[in-house]
DNA sequence: TATTAGCACTCAAGAATATAGAGTGCCAAA
DNA sequence: TTTGGCACTCTATATTCTTGAGTGCTAATA
């Protein structure tokens, strides 16, 4: 592909982008940075056409670029114009740092995302195998009511009610704690089976009938904390895209399923950007997919992703979210860094 | 209004609901119990339009309730079915017993309540003014790290992860515990302010400094269980409705903002019914709401509430809402009796 | 007096046709 | 290799035509 190629495919991407309209050669005339008449940029659109890199809507219509189009703007094209350190301060006075609980961090980093790139955010959680029980700790809450709560090595801390029926005395609490804390401590949350629960129930004695549902609540607690957590932010800024809006009723429908989320969002590569049809779901087909993960302590914690219309400002998004992830990972890992 | 005018207005407000498109006398004279030809009910819709219980989309269609005969309709005309025993055993086998987490609850509430009803539904919780701070407990979570957990009277418990600048002992948790549990122990949450806070902070001396984040966490939390909560369900079946597709978007847009639920939803009347115009909101001109609330303890504590298009089943919602809220209330009095 | 059949009238929705203009492809000249 | 010129294509919009559902009115009927 000759230089004067490259800028042309760029430029039909990146206006296509703004405007949503098919890119005509008059218009390219006029706005690229070199001379050439419409007509010799119709030659090398034919080229480009012939090459897979661009669609014609219809045949009196301007150009529009293809997945492989984009596909190829985004891997060699396209220059991330690298923050300024203006837009920088920006993200990072976006989080409330006073406030350090991972759960609503996350959840304020979804809005924020979202907020900030004008399409669906998604944050999410993953709980490596490695991470542990910390410390379980029952505290009374009424008559017959404990608060169970669950620490984990890596930070994530979750209560449960329980109602139970027994009495609640500081001793039973004081045993069932150390009892708990002797089998629970130090396992990791995977290894948390209902099959575990029930051979530690057995060890219990006369005690297990009525620990039984706090052990069940623990039990959740685990899961729960393992399976980590999505929040999906300004979904419905799928339907400001008139495009979009089409099928932003099956996407905001998939985004409400949560193994769905899982297959879309998994940290399995560095960076991800899925463009229409290149995405696993039928329901995605018209929609592009950007992701990254974030690190607590260089570990793999959680993803960053956004969801919009293939043409969102990737040159923009791209170090946007970059930095984003850093950005909180690193909040993460100042607040939980391992013990 | 004749008894039979009465029967040709329900008739058309319900064939209206189900099939979304105008009535004709020809249908209705095929669909009432009793006899009647077109032209004779012609005539009585003639006079049902004449005094504003019908509107014409256009001259030559059949005919459509208007706002005021919907009201006319739910007011005087509909007879609500109770519910049969398996739909009372339905509702009841929507709401997981074990799991008595009144946030978890709610949640869930929505969610079966919109999967029940096949439109958007919202749950919250209210926190009455007498509700007071039953206890608060500091945890060690880390090296620099504690979890408070604060305890509502009204069987609320929230968490917050803190991170504190000094190191962690059992004897520093237990005097601050001791500490705060006189101090905020018994006090109703609204009357935590900040600047209560800052007097109690103050009364800390030398261990003022260290103690400062932990005690704007304990506001924090106060803050949040007196805000009460809003869950909201299926917003996307709005967009399932050809009609409601259209300002789903703002709709959509609306519900996310919680000040907007605040007053959509506020407990003010027993049982809520708006319908299109009647709403305070704009956006919600084409819609319907209905709400009603739930008791815990005999007291007023929380919402249950649906929106969607003013074509809704009426006489099918509003008994099923009434029993879901009344049931929902039950479970929560149960798991969270007055201690 | 209430009901009903009959019929002219209205109007939306869809099909068919006409029009305008944006954009291309190709060719021949520069 | 580039470019102006021009015929061609096809969408989008406007216009007209046609159909049929549904009404309103009236005169006959029970």
């Amino acid at each position: 592909m000759s230089q004067r190629q490259k800028a042309i495919l760029s430029a039909i991407v990146e206006i296509y982008s703004k405007t949503g309209e098919p890119v005509s050669s008059k218009l390219l005339s006029q706005q690229l940075t070199f001379q050439a008449s419409p007509a010799t940029i119709r030659a090398e659109m034919a080229w480009l056409f012939e090459m897979g890199y661009l669609e014609q809507p219809h045949t009196s219509a301007g150009r529009v670029p293809s997945h492989l189009g984009y596909r190829e703007y985004i891997d060699s094209l396209m220059t991330c114009q690298p923050l300024t350190q203006e837009e920088k301060d920006e993200i990072d006075s976006l989080f409330n740092v006073r406030n350090p609980d991972p759960d609503r961090l996350l959840e304020d980093a979804a809005d924020a995302l979202s907020d900030y790139t004008g399409t669906a955010a998604v944050t999410s959680s993953i709980t490596p195998a490695t991470v542990r029980v910390k410390r379980v700790e029952l505290i009374a809450a009424g008559r017959g009511t404990v608060v169970i709560l669950l620490i984990a090595t890596n930070g994530v801390i979750k209560n449960k009610v329980c109602r139970v029926d027994f009495v609640v005395t500081p001793e039973l609490l004081d045993f069932f704690n150390k009892f708990a804390n002797s089998r629970l401590a130090g396992r990791s949350l995977s290894s948390i089976s209902s099959s575990y629960i029930s051979s530690v129930s057995v060890t219990l004695g006369e005690y297990s009938r009525i620990f039984t549902d706090i052990l069940i609540g623990i039990y959740e607690l685990c899961r729960e904390i393992n399976d980590g957590q999505y929040f999906i932010s300004g979904g419905t800024k799928l339907l400001d895209d008139g495009e979009m809006a089409k099928v932003a009723r099956e996407l905001l429908q998939l985004l409400e399923r949560r193994d769905q989320l899982q297959s879309m969002f998994g940290a399995d590569t560095d960076f991800k950007i899925l463009i229409g049809k290149e995405n696993a779901f039928m329901e995605l087909a018209g929609s592009s997919l950007v992701a990254t993960h974030y690190d607590i302590g260089g570990q793999r914690a959680g993803t960053v992703g956004l969801i919009g219309p293939v043409r969102l400002n990737y040159a923009r998004i791209i170090p946007h979210l970059e930095y984003f992830a850093k950005t909180l990972g690193e909040l993460l890992s100042e607040t939980f860094e391992a013990d």
